[in-house]
DNA sequence: TTTGCTATTTTGTCTATACATTAAAAACGA
DNA sequence: TCGTTTTTAATGTATAGACAAAATAGCAAA
């Protein structure tokens, strides 16, 4: 294959912002410092980094340089929620209670997720609070092998999703959406009635081809809603 | 607001597109005469129908020239679904019962939708089958004014929904998507108990800045289901 | 300390040109 | 007429250079 350089260059970079190589808020060589490692025209190594620009894998600021963007969820099609900051929002009191945290080895990962390699996972179960009211129940699966950190991290307080998306940039997810009626153990914890309508949520992401996170939540119906926006525009507001 | 001139040039004809005065398959011009009409550079030209083609709005074929795309709904990020064709895929027999139709005039129909300024609209209200089992039930405006040809339209057997991805290429979709029990009306319609858990998506459509349609979907809890990819690439199997 | 100016670095835009690549179209030959 | 070859018109890539714009950093004055 003999790519365009401007092409070649783009995904160097592309590859090392995906893989974790250069994390977010890292600062790329500046355009002069490329055009001498790749001895080619200062037009070639722009092509490469506005692309990266446009489709939002650097920021690119005069002067300052261009730098790996922090994951942006505004910038996806749905935001994936954290739900903490959208509580603490409305100005309401935000609370996790982490019920259970299990380390799961490779065998019994592999069953657990369904993942065609065997990961080592960290299995976490817990309630969103806002005021002191139940809101959702979440049932997460991590792939500590994609985020070893994880370990050590806390989740009395702040939720694993809030740890993720602040620690883990994701590039692509899967997201199931349904609704169904609460299982018992569910409702309990909730404070619903069994059957209760409820807002499900499964969903996977991956940073590049490695999976990060499972996650499958249960929303007490009208205490929250998914909003999701299609096309080049901004959130309208009508 | 002074732009620079290739934003100016792709601007220019994203209007164009999007407002349908180029119609899906059109040629544009070629670069040769957009250098021309603009008095620039080629490098500047074909800068912005590169930014067009990366945002698929066009396609460039060498040779041949660059023509307005056609609009694909798999590039968005959910598929807005043709709930018959979904249906049929899986081996049912898919019909539509149109329960209500009416047409309202601009004044109530500001009422209706909320919309900024005042349209003649088309509502509709129905129930989705497969296999003689009611597993949605929908409650639709449309702007006459977007789609004048839908007056004419039958909807006894294919859905409106259908009929507009058919007829109706959209730009910008916002949906809005939670949990509910039905009302006893909407528990008649889909035969199921009033309260029971079904999934409700509510859905505004939009060509450019010209709003097409305003839907509510209800779906039975477990007989229908969302799925989302989001990122660069196509939708993953596990 | 704060404010304001100035220099400098880095990206943003644009030009004019050259050659490569591709595929449609035209010319050609059997 | 059909298939093959050649031409040619269009986009794709790349160069070297110029000036513009913006934001940082440093310095000077209030």
């Amino acid at each position: 294959m003999n790519l365009p350089l401007h092409e070649r260059i783009r995904q160097d970079f592309e590859t090392r912002i995906l893989s974790g190589a250069l994390a977010p808020g890292a600062r790329l060589p500046t355009e002069q410092a490329l055009m001498a490692h790749y001895d080619c025209a200062r037009m070639t190594v722009n092509k490469a980094l506005t692309a990266l620009a446009t489709a939002g894998l650097v920021d690119r600021r005069k002067k300052a340089g261009t730098f790996v963007a922090r994951p942006r969820v505004h910038a996806m099609a749905m935001d994936i929620p954290d739900l903490g900051a959208q509580v603490a929002e409305r100005g309401q009191a935000y609370r996790f209670d982490l019920g259970q945290r299990r380390e799961l080895t490779g065998a019994q990962a592999r069953l657990e997720w369904k993942v065609d390699r065997a990961v080592p996972l960290l299995e976490l179960e817990g309630v969103h609070f806002a005021d002191g009211t139940p809101f959702a129940w979440e049932h997460r699966f991590v792939n500590v092998a994609a985020v070893p950190e994880i370990s050590d991290a806390d989740f009395t307080g702040a939720s694993p999703g809030a740890w993720l998306l602040e620690h883990v940039p994701w590039t692509e997810a899967d997201a199931h959406i349904t609704a169904t009626g609460a299982s018992a153990a569910q409702a309990r914890s909730l404070a619903v009635e069994v059957g209760a309508p409820c807002l499900c949520v499964e969903r996977k992401t991956w940073r590049g081809a490695e999976p990060i996170t499972y996650v499958r939540q249960l929303f007490v119906a009208g205490a929250y809603e998914l909003t999701a926006h299609f096309g080049p525009g901004a959130r309208r507001e009508g």
